[in-house]
DNA sequence: ATACTATGATAGTAATACTTTTATATTTGT
DNA sequence: ACAAATATAAAAGTATTACTATCATAGTAT
């Protein structure tokens, strides 16, 4: 898995970049060092200027680079949900068995990212903590409609729709299955939030894990029919 | 309950403002007019100084009201739990049966806000609207810790204790009602969010509702126990 | 040797998020 | 009715942000 993933590269809408990151070195230590500096400062705080300082390089060279920081996380969390997906694709490929197919999906997308393995400059550690706390800030904004069109969602929405998929073959005859889906990996992120910041709000600790309460809560919502 | 309502005042953290806008005319034409401006331009566009040429006010006079937006958007989402915990007290109140009570109290708590009664100056259709579209910002942030301490967030953890208690009264053998209960508060507001953003992404539309994808999830995962 | 490209350095602009000071209007207590 | 206290308004100032523009320079490709 990791030596695969060595030779993959997320695809990811170009116009989301100026210039690809993963083009050259400066690109890559822009990527690498804003997955820091946000999961440190968090987003409001983080600047290009401060990064430039960072890098050693220049806030005019990074713009080279993305338009705004508003792009570049946009940019970084397409990244996450392409790399997820393909994990996730992976991990199901073989399984027949829908009831198996669905758990092994959602085990993926609502478990802790636990090591950072494949890509040299990208921390997906720091990544999914990034997305836990900063995504909503990508979409909840007044452009959401033209961005949508743009495809800067894309990946994201191709992620949910296979997870919606999965919850179809396995019972076909649950009324909400988008609904689940997109349940499953949003609230899934939000349950890690509540885990570290409001722990009466969650029943998530260090024993009971987002997977384990929304595996439970999909195999409650869901009846497997006979034909799977 | 109109009439109720008019003579009930929402009790907020004292600490969310400098000088309670209930208390002049000058506050209260910074309340409504803020709602308007904030659904109209989203939050990160609404600045004190708009605000200030829209009221005919000043900049500096609204900064002796809240020290920054960002406590004014606490203040506004207080006020709406606020109110939303009120309307759910009260319509559950005289319910014994655990089953009935919980329909009744998810009833409240995910269907739209339909038109504004109760409070002259305070549009809660538009307020529900920027609690969909902004109040996950208010809590994303590095402060929230310390804003929790502080007691920013008190009214939002008491609605969804309240949502506990009544899971666990109908099924005290489920083993996640608090997580449950985040979810179907937080999830509510993004089922519409999708609704109007991402059609794709969820089954709700002009005929099926949150109300309707929550409550069946809900008596799906809980199964009540026969002393309810 | 030259031309092209990437990056860096510097400066500049408009807006934001305030703070400070001073003036004026309004309310209230006696 | 008058003085004092308080609320609001007006204006100016500051540091920072989110860029844009210009010019210089180093490296690379032909």
């Amino acid at each position: 898995m990791e030596r695969l993933m060595h030779s993959i590269k997320i695809g990811i809408n170009n116009k989301l970049y100026v210039k690809d990151p993963e083009s050259s070195d400066l690109g890559k230590r822009i990527i690498e060092q804003s997955i820091l500096m946000i999961d440190e400062m968090g987003f409001e705080s983080f600047t290009f200027r401060k990064l430039g300082d960072r890098i050693k390089s220049n806030e005019s060279s990074i713009y080279r680079y993305f338009e705004n920081k508003h792009k570049l996380l946009l940019y970084l969390a397409s990244w996450y949900w392409g790399w997820l997906e393909y994990k996730m694709v992976f991990a199901t490929n073989g399984i027949s068995n829908a009831s198996e197919k669905l758990r092994k999906a959602i085990e993926i997308l609502t478990q802790t990212v636990e090591e950072d393995v494949s890509f040299s400059h990208i921390n997906e550690v720091l990544l999914n903590k990034i997305v836990i706390n900063e995504y909503s800030k990508s979409y909840l904004t007044k452009e959401v409609d033209q961005e949508n069109k743009d495809g800067y969602f894309v990946i994201y929405k191709r992620l949910i729709n296979r997870l919606y998929e999965m919850i179809v073959a396995l019972d076909p005859t649950y009324p909400y299955p988008s609904s689940l889906a997109s349940t499953i990996l949003e609230g899934s992120l939000h349950q890690y939030f509540l885990r570290e910041h409001f722990p009466m709000l969650t029943d998530c600790n260090e024993k009971i894990t987002p997977t384990d309460y929304f595996m439970d809560l999909a195999f409650r919502a869901l009846k497997p029919t006979n034909h799977a």
